[in-house]
RNA sequence: GGAAGUUUAGCUCAGUUGGGAGAGCGUCUGUCUUACAAGCAGAGGGUCGGGGGUUCGAGCCCCUCAACUUCCACCA
């Protein structure tokens, strides 16, 4: 091994190592454990998201195969219609060619180029980080199979009446072209205007209406107004003469109108406004489209051709013009936006495919009711909840070229129109040509099929049958309607089953401001990047420490320095065992048995501090509070371990090398294991280096809670309290740490007087250069420096002492003693605690008192000796 | 408009059934004690956002106020 912790040097090895190690078997009679890995989109490479969505799972997965489950890890990536396909287009772009030019099939063969090469990246990527998943059942939401899951269940959704195709108001982005659906939009906030534009009255005289986008007044076909609303009662039932077009409306009432919002009345254009289409289909209206897909004006307007932007303008300033303008005031609003490319969404009616939720949301909901989905943490199941009571119906068809293919079938000839799984060429009505629906499917379309569509879904696979359902989905809260909701719709009603019994949420990675990470702020931080400097382990540790309960974390380099001064520290707790170890054979290393008749209080103290670690880590992994089983190994590693264990061993080993390396090998053993899950590569590789390759630590069992030595577990926590009271005794009187004091030690019982077997321990640790056990107290004042260990009295002998300083210490330890003896007796006092409090805590109260009491009386007589000389 | 979350040491955060507040970093002191100076030993530092309540006892439970954050809905 090196002399300093370097991740490079052995990172890479490991991955080899374990390249086809977690391929799992369908057959095995060990209970299963299956997770399906959240497949990151190719439109390029992995944030820090994924690095901390990838590290829980792989955690918990790397647990459950060392705790015997039969664990699959599917892993895969997305083909993320919209977003690949614009990522395409821009490449492109930049060569000079436009994806019109190319056609549909060239512009595809791009497309797989494209996946070829990111998709191969992120793989690359995911073994970096570690992840322990099934290479040989790596999936992609594009592949044949899954293309096949998607065309047999949008046929049979729509056999079921539960996929229909129609015209509504839908979000259309003008920029991607295409439908997008209720989620896929962002409301942001902005600081707007409203106009008020006066409409001319057939007749005479005007009705003022109000508006954020004066531009739609061309599809205008009403006016309304409050049924409630006297102002304009005289008018209803006149019409309204558009302004530029000349198109006469009718001036309507509907509840819809809020009397005292605005001037109260409502101009309706429901081709470009959800609400308006709403009024429009309760008022019979017309609906009149003014904007074609790239959002520039149409229908025989004056401003046909128009960008929608200069369009307002320009609408604007005529109004003005001929003086219909009335006023115009800021307003705060928000607006829809594109979650992909940014732009404004423009409402407007076009002819789509839709899934029918209610039906579907209906038993996703039960699931959950009654618990066969627990959300962990639970809060997050109201989320799902709200969501999934007030779902709409889903847009699913997209205008894109990139994904499934809609598999719906037109007659070129006749009417005939058909939805099938496979190819359909000739109409079975007239024998035209059969040509397939333009559109492609949503990609959460496909992503909702995830957990049964890699297994083999439609076919009855073994696979199928075996790993359906999963056990466990590891996400962000983001996508929780995107993605976790439609899973359990989509396996609920194809499969009969929820897709996995629980789902663990986690927060986002902040940045270290605690804003969002985001291209466009250039505050993301590349978890390759880290990887490189820190190590594969460092960002691992530094992410699962961080993590509470479906909370964000922040980034921090501090953090990661801390983790990576972790994996430094059991770096070199390695180096010192192999050392050590240097005389075993290797059989004798792998074949390690430790022979309990033989150990050593400190021995009996660390293997029990093992086990309450091993029980420990088993809860927290079992309530997926990762963050504590890291915490918990963080302290129990450095501070049991490295900073006592091992400076412990130091000693053993000049009593009995070969027993107390057996034994330091043995507990470090375990803690490669503990940690395993948490920080793979560096404990494989001390694995391979300590057990000269025989092992596969990845593969090897979880160690299990053994004998607990209680009784020696109190004994040695007296020893570790002498040690830092002789520690802090020395600190008092500024003894620098590099000399050595003489100390004696008189007990009250059997414990001090059997002690002779950890004064070596303790000479060591407290840097003295001799301890001896007294059978009876000192009396001598002089140049000796006393403290009140728990069961004996302990002296320090020095050459030369201020007494002044003795003095006021022991002033403040009075002090200190007599603030707690108050205390205590306060409480006791008090007639609500001693009638209410539980017993235990009023002996231990009472306790208190006699042990301070005895304190004091101590304290009082040195000072009273001290005082005499 | 509706909902959720956060507020604890200078900084970043733990604190699991209510029983005398913790870690890491930073600061100060001492130390290169041969696994590790990316270390070791010690010290200092907090009226747990404000107010009220329940309780013998509240960082933890209830009410209220404030600040920040997020999600959902969205009025032309």
């Amino acid at each position: 091994m090196y002399d300093r912790y370097q991740p490079k040097d052995f990172e890479n090895t490991m991955v080899a190592l374990w390249q086809d190690k977690f391929v799992v078997d369908n057959n095995s009679d060990k209970p299963k454990f299956v997770m399906m890995m959240p497949p990151p989109n190719i439109t390029g490479k992995l944030h820090m998201g994924h690095a901390l969505n990838n590290t829980l799972q792989d955690s918990i997965a790397r647990y459950k195969r060392m705790m015997g489950f039969n664990t699959l890890w599917l892993p895969g990536t997305d083909h993320a219609s919209i977003a690949t396909e614009l990522k395409v287009v821009e490449q492109l772009k930049s060569q000079g060619i436009d994806k019109q030019s190319l056609g549909r099939d060239g512009f595809l063969q791009k497309c797989f180029d494209w996946k070829e090469q990111y998709s191969g990246n992120i793989i690359e990527q995911l073994k970096r980080l570690g992840c322990s998943v099934d290479w040989s059942r790596l999936a992609f939401t594009m592949d044949k199979n899954c293309n096949k899951a998607v065309r047999t269940v949008f046929v049979d959704l729509y056999n079921q009446g539960l996929i229909y195709k129609g015209q509504r108001i839908i979000n259309w982005c003008v920029d991607c072209k295409t439908a997008i659906s209720d989620a896929e939009v962002e409301y942001i906030e902005n600081n707007g205007y409203i106009w008020h534009i006066k409409y001319p009255i057939d007749g005479g005289g005007h009705i003022t209406i109000a508006t954020t986008r004066p531009e739609t007044m061309l599809g205008d076909t009403a006016v309304v107004v409050s049924p409630n609303d006297k102002r304009y009662k005289h008018l209803v039932g006149k019409y309204v003469v558009l302004p530029f077009i000349g198109r006469k409306i009718p001036i309507l009432n509907d509840e819809y109108v809020d009397a005292s919002f605005g001037t109260g009345a409502v101009k309706v254009t429901p081709a470009h406004d959800p609400n308006d289409f709403e009024i429009g289909k309760r008022l019979n209206l017309n609906s009149i489209k003014i904007l074609t897909d790239d959002g520039k004006i149409t229908g025989g307007t004056p401003y046909d051709g128009l960008e929608r932007k200069s369009a307002r303008d320009k609408i604007v300033e005529d109004l003005q013009a001929l003086g219909l303008l009335d006023k115009v005031e800021e307003h705060h609003n928000s607006r829809g936006h594109c979650y992909r490319c940014n732009s404004v969404v423009e409402p407007m009616t076009s002819e789509q495919w839709f899934v029918k939720m209610q039906p579907l949301a209906e038993p996703a909901i039960q699931a959950v009711e009654n618990g066969d989905t627990e959300f962990v943490p639970k809060s997050y199941s109201k989320i799902y909840m709200h969501w999934m009571k007030n779902i709409r119906d889903w847009c699913i068809s997209r205008q894109l070229w990139w994904g499934h293919r809609i598999p719906a079938y037109y007659c070129n000839k006749c009417s005939n129109m058909c939805v099938s799984v496979d190819i359909v060429d000739k109409c079975d009505k007239c024998g035209g040509k059969m040509i397939q629906d333009e559109a492609v499917l949503d990609t959460w379309f496909s992503s909702a099929l995830w957990p049964f569509s890699t297994l083999g879904f439609p076919d009855k696979t073994r696979d199928l049958s075996t790993f359906y359902p999963g056990s466990l989905l590891v996400t962000a809260y983001d996508i929780i309607f995107f993605w976790v909701a439609r899973m359990m719709f989509s396996g609920l009603h194809h499969m009969g089953q929820v897709p996995f019994s629980k789902v663990l949420i986690h927060g986002i990675v902040r940045a270290s401001d605690g804003r969002k990470m985001s291209k466009s702020l250039g505050n993301g931080v590349d978890p390759i990047d880290i990887i490189d400097n820190y190590g594969t382990d460092s960002l691992r540790f530094c992410l699962l420490s961080g993590v509470a309960l479906g909370s964000d974390i922040r980034y921090s380099e501090e953090r990661l320095q801390k983790a990576q001064a972790f994996c430094n520290k059991i770096y070199n707790a390695a180096r010192f065992v192999k050392h050590n170890i240097g005389e075993m054979s290797i059989e004798e290393v792998c074949n390690n048995v430790v022979d309990k008749t033989t150990l050593t209080l400190a021995d009996k103290w660390i293997l029990s501090k093992l086990n309450d670690c091993i029980k420990s880590i088993n809860q927290n992994f079992d309530s997926y509070e990762i963050g504590r089983v890291a915490d918990t190994l963080y302290n129990f590693v450095w501070d049991d371990f490295c900073d006592w264990y091992i400076e412990i061993s130091k000693v053993q080993m000049n009593v009995d090398k070969a027993r107390a390396s057996k034994v330091l090998l043995h507990v470090f053993d375990n803690i490669l294991k503990l940690l395993h899950p948490i920080i793979p590569f560096i404990t494989e590789y001390c694995c391979q280096e300590l057990f000269d390759g025989k092992y596969i630590l990845a593969l090897q069992d979880f160690p299990k809670v053994d004998i607990f030595y209680n009784s020696e577990v109190d004994k040695f926590e007296h020893i570790r309290q002498l040690i830092v009271g002789i520690r802090a005794m020395r600190a008092d009187n500024k003894i620098a740490q590099n000399i050595k004091v003489k100390m004696s030690i008189y007990g009250f019982d059997d414990f001090v007087r059997d002690m002779s077997q950890v004064v070596p321990i303790v000479c060591k640790l407290a840097m003295c250069s001799q301890v001896d056990i007294l059978d009876k107290p000192i009396q001598e004042q002089k140049n000796i420096i006393k403290w009140n260990w728990s069961v004996g009295t302990v002296y320090m002998h020095l050459e030369m002492l201020d007494q002044s300083v003795v003095i006021k210490k022991l002033l403040d330890d009075k002090k200190s003693a007599e603030f707690e003896l108050n205390l205590t007796k306060s409480k006791l006092n008090s007639v609500g605690f001693t009638s209410k409090a539980p017993q235990k805590l009023i002996k231990i109260e009472e306790e208190k008192v006699e042990k301070y009491t005895q304190i004091i009386q101590k304290l009082q007589l040195e000072l009273e000796g001290h005082k005499i000389k």
